[in-house]
DNA sequence: CTGAAAGCGCTTACAG
DNA sequence: CTGAAAGCGCTTACAG
């Protein structure tokens, strides 16, 4: 069916090895030859047999990418920058969606890497640590984490093997505290925070962080209400019910996440409160039509393109340098505070 | 590295073969020793080798996806949708961006398809008709067309098989009649209309359904205005600029695509015109977050979750009946329109 | 009924 | 310097 390497060297009039030995550069084809053979294959559109070269090589040119929803914008921006990264090293991108649960996630590990379907796994876990992640650490993988480190315990192979895999992800304490100099600013000092869920080090970091943004600038730890969400839309709304039910109403909130932002802003209007008039909010996590929200949200822009290029580069790295020491390739691009018009003076 | 099947065979004291034979179900291997394998081998996490098993039997597990753009929200979940359908049918989805070039669409597609990465792919055609799709026709190659079809000209053997592979989009007829319903009910008579490329079908057809729909309604053809874009969201705010400069200025206006409605609507606010009290508008492409913009925006849905099941099912129907004739599997489940309030009576 | 053997399309060590 | 041959991990037709 598709043209093979075979159909190639009949055509050029040179064996099979050749071809291979032409196409790969390698020295002992002289010039001319490797040239023409090449010229030949381009004009027959060869590709080599993916599964045969990575039988063969144990390399196949693919990354998988499991992250937990593609449909959430962030990661949609995310998925987008690393598939063009990939590409321009020459690397397909394998897709998985993990709605978060970790379960699946470790299935679909299993499935990319046990299977030799990639040669690593650009990973959002969806866990502080799971089995899978264990596996795959004792079997050597190439591991690159984004958007959230894991927690490695103990001294095993495996554990010490994770615990050398690459983190990406962005810095946020500067933006945060930009974020919390705003709020105070405008007289702030009961604040709700609609926080990812604990099990994750971004929901415990990014609530932390905010926390010594805000009682530096004088907020009581007491002022300060924290509700747990787990990522999705509906989970915001109703944290948003929850401080909204509070006895000490906050008069400012920050969504640690994007989807739940926009679900604390939905249960905002639910409740006929006004933005920022009645309350104040910073959201986690930029979008272009952030603008044409009613108020324009102001919020924590991730550096994407910053964050999708270093776990491409970490990952080649990996490849490329299957047998040497792992390398410190963290990577921590910082993210910036985008101001718009749903922060205002705390009402009186 | 990985567990291999002589690893497991060795294991259970058994054949490779054997193996082979009991993860497949063969009725050769009596069920006890089947179970007794399987449940070696999942003990021991076994996954078999992809490009093993893709270079004997010819068939990949994966399937290609060609967007745009998965950054597009539209395409984000439409993709997500897709990863989902995909593995619930045993099927990776290896992500391609052509950022609708037709040339990065072509080269991903011989790089999916002679280099038997995929089964088959489920493509968004950048352009009408590409060198890379006619190569793809020619090898009978699996594909599905989603959003959009192809013009297929000539009785070549390639261009037959173009046009007997399935394209599955969403059916926008009755939504746009009663967005068009929509607008003349509260008044409009003058109309401006952002259109998707007209190189695609999409374009055209949207264009020409909303044309009809108004002119079905009293509007004369003259008071409608269009102008094309390219899908992107700055087309959509240059569009504007070019309708709002009209001599006779629309009082509605249609947002043909999701991100070029963006784009419209930032016109709108950047020209400080109020929606609806000025211009109503419409767009294409709805998102859950369109409730919090100012105004909320009346856009029109598409079925996003039956598009990417019909697309799976589709191709997974091409996978298993390879040898049988191209099924018309065409599928075009309907949009329908969202009603917020971005639409209003026409100013005087 | 079972096991050994061939062969998918590559790459590369090896013999000539 | 060149070509034939081995072998990666599977599946399946075939011999016993």
């Amino acid at each position: 069916m598709a043209v093979r390497m075979r159909d190639v060297a009949q055509a050029a009039g040179v064996s099979i090895a050749a071809v291979s030995l032409a196409l790969s550069g390698n020295p002992r084809i002289p010039a001319e030859t490797r040239d023409r053979i090449r010229a030949v294959a381009e004009q027959m559109g060869y590709r080599p047999h993916a599964g045969a070269r990575a039988l063969r090589t144990e390399v196949t040119g693919s990354l998988g990418l499991v992250i937990s929803d593609v449909a959430n914008p962030f990661f949609a921006e995310l998925a987008g920058e690393i598939q063009r990264a990939a590409a321009a090293e020459g690397f397909s991108t394998v897709l998985c969606n993990s709605d978060e649960d970790a379960g699946v996630q470790d299935e679909y590990l299993r499935n990319l890497l046990a299977g030799s379907r990639v040669d690593g796994v650009i990973l959002v876990p969806a866990a502080a640590m799971t089995e899978g992640l264990l596996a795959a650490g004792k079997a050597k993988a190439r591991l690159v984490f984004l958007d959230r480190p894991v927690e490695v315990r103990g001294r095993t192979a495996a554990a010490r093997h994770l615990a050398g895999s690459p983190v990406v992800r962005s810095g946020a304490s500067k933006a945060l505290s930009e974020a919390a100099e705003l709020l105070t600013g405008f007289g702030h000092r009961r604040v709700g925070i609609i926080a990812p869920p604990m099990t994750t080090r971004v929901g415990v970091e990014r609530t932390e962080l905010m926390i010594q943004s805000l009682t530096a600038r004088g907020v009581a730890t007491r002022d300060i209400s924290v509700v747990e969400g787990d990522f999705r839309q509906d989970s915001g709304e109703r944290a948003m019910e929850q401080l909204l039910a509070n006895k000490s109403r906050p008069t400012a909130i920050f969504g640690a996440d994007g989807l739940m932002t926009i679900g604390a802003m939905k249960g905002l209007r639910a409740a006929r409160y006004r933005v920022p008039a009645d309350i104040s909010v910073i959201g986690f996590d930029d979008a272009p039509w952030f603008d044409l929200f009613d108020p324009p949200l102001t919020a924590v822009a991730q550096p994407i393109t910053a964050m999708a290029t270093a776990a491409v580069r970490a990952m080649v790295h990996l490849v490329d340098d299957a047998a040497a020491p792992l390398p410190a390739a963290d990577a921590t691009p910082a993210c910036r505070l985008v101001r718009r018009a749903s922060c205002g003076p705390a009402p009186a």
